[in-house]
DNA sequence: CATGAATGAGAGTTCATTCAT
DNA sequence: GATGAATGAACTCTCATTCAT
């Protein structure tokens, strides 16, 4: 029966991520998951008791899911420029298509906790700039890269990455626009 | 008569403001706002008819405020290099300083009109692009800055600025990591 | 003062005969009358306390005006049965013209007084009655009617009248359905 | 369960019918009917979500039953005479009696949809005239009636009714009245 | 007289959450 | 386990009515 039981999980969760993404994070309500998963409201929660619980078990799955397409990368030992610049394609893939973005959700339930509260966030910042500086590492003794100090590259990196993202969601961005900012970092780390 | 109505609205505008940076934008009713000013809520009709309208009455007051401290130190004519360094010094006070920000507000309230429809934002974005691109010339001229596309380094600047914003608001940020972070914007431009 | 107040209350009344006329009785606030007169809410209360009292103001108003133009008729000593038509007609022209009808606000006024308290319609519905009632009789000597009880005949007339003034706010009705209505009662007195 | 449901819809139905008829329909709020049922609000909206939709549902089973009372005597074969009788003393019933009435919300709220927009006002409208037509042909078959346009005859009988209801609503109507308003209809088809 | 600011009551509506079945 | 009925709290918004100016 825990079997089954897990595969309702998995339907509710996959609804509610369709909807965090349609929706964000504040404007979701539990009846609103209950009713396009199909299922009655008591019966939702008998799996979870808020959409707090649920947004952070989506995300939860997401990263894992996602970890996987970088590391098969690296595993690849392809040339540090080439697998950074995919890293970027991929944020920028991500950030350009609205339709697969849990990012508002994201940030709203952060705000919601407030700063520092979401550890699982900082988590995965961190986590991300220690790969980032590790791929410039390795691009320096390759004569890829240049830089002084990899981890405020690498810091400096996400940061804009993190920029590009929410001014996906406010100001609203181009293709262009992030192929001009992916181009000059690499042209910083690239610089002679 | 309309000079004791222009104080009233000052006065809830006011009220509204300290709410929207307790709050953000999605969790503020009419309510708080009525409570908070010890007003009726009929009365709050009178001069406001939503929570949308007195958010952007406060940005467009806030706004027209902070434009000109900084308008002022152009016109002194102070070194490139100095005006930039005081603009981003600027920017650190207020995004690690969440007992004044307005920041979370503007966020929730621009993903509830989807990017690219709060248009004032992208206005507030670019002209700050414009502005630093021009201090970037200058100190070029100055001998100050090296940079090959100025253009494209004032835009990666307000990145980095909105992603270290929006970073505050959900994994947290040190002092330290915002100072490290403006000397690694500045070393990038003093590089020869 | 006496005169400006007199003027004032005058357009007051105007102003609340064409929101009634437009909206009704039910619907119709103090509010609508103030705005839409150009005055302010305070300054109605000086002379109306209620949309009721304006109502009954207006109706007032309206009854002594609209008695002038068939009593002139009657005056003029036509024939019984040209001012049968002539009174006829007049209703129907105002039953057909929505822009100009007061019946539905009378109607509502009517409902939340309870029947038989508006003594106004009784009085109204019963002078109408005895003037049809007379000019049946001057019908009957002139050898232009015929009925064998001309009162029954005069309210049957008058309860029509109800009928096709109720029913063109409900079901709607049109031109042709009424001259039929209007043939038919003419033809039940002039029969044979 | 669906059973459950249905008698609590019916319980709700009659709890509405019962506060339509006191109050009729522009005064009667949802809470109201709520209050009445010794429902909470809340709960009241899960079977209906405006009182519009309530008195449309109480209209209907309403007019389901009256139909039945008609035609069965109808289908008795009685005498034309007969059965317009019982028909004109059935209305006679119902605008007497006010305890009984849901004319006066009926009333509002076809006034608040305004003419013709009640589709089922008029179908009911119709479908009395021509069964009522039916029954004066019927009638002169048997030489019980004469009339030169059962049609017309038919229509008439129906604009005097509504004459009735809405005098009943308005200025007040004895049995009296009403008795010989059906003797005159009667005598004027009887004429020979 | 006249204004219009101010209050407070009340209606509509939506949900989180619980609970009997 | 699962349902969905039920409650009650909250929020939005609109006016009648009063009152200081």
């Amino acid at each position: 029966m825990s079997d089954k039981a897990e595969r309702k999980k998995k339907l509710i969760r996959d609804t509610a991520r369709e909807v965090f993404i349609r929706k964000g994070f504040k404007d979701v309500t539990m009846k609103d998951i209950a009713q396009t998963a199909g299922i009655s409201r008591g019966g939702l929660y008998l799996y979870y008791s808020s959409t707090e619980e649920l947004l952070l078990d989506v995300l939860r799955i997401e990263s894992a899911e996602s970890d996987d397409t970088f590391e098969t990368a690296i595993s690849r030992r392809a040339a540090a420029a080439d697998i950074l610049l995919l890293f970027l394609n991929e944020q920028k893939k991500e950030l350009l298509n609205q339709q697969d973005a849990l990012s508002v959700a994201t940030y709203e339930y952060a705000f919601s906790t407030g700063p520092g509260e979401s550890g699982f966030l900082r988590k995965r910042f961190q986590s991300a700039v220690r790969i980032i500086e590790h791929l410039i590492r390795a691009g320096i003794q390759n004569d890829e890269f240049y830089s002084s100090d990899p981890h405020a590259a690498a810091t400096n990196i996400m940061f804009v990455i993190e920029g590009l993202k929410i001014s996906a969601q406010t100001i609203g961005i181009t293709e262009k626009e992030v192929d001009r900012e992916i181009r000059y970092l690499m042209d910083g780390l690239a610089r002679f």
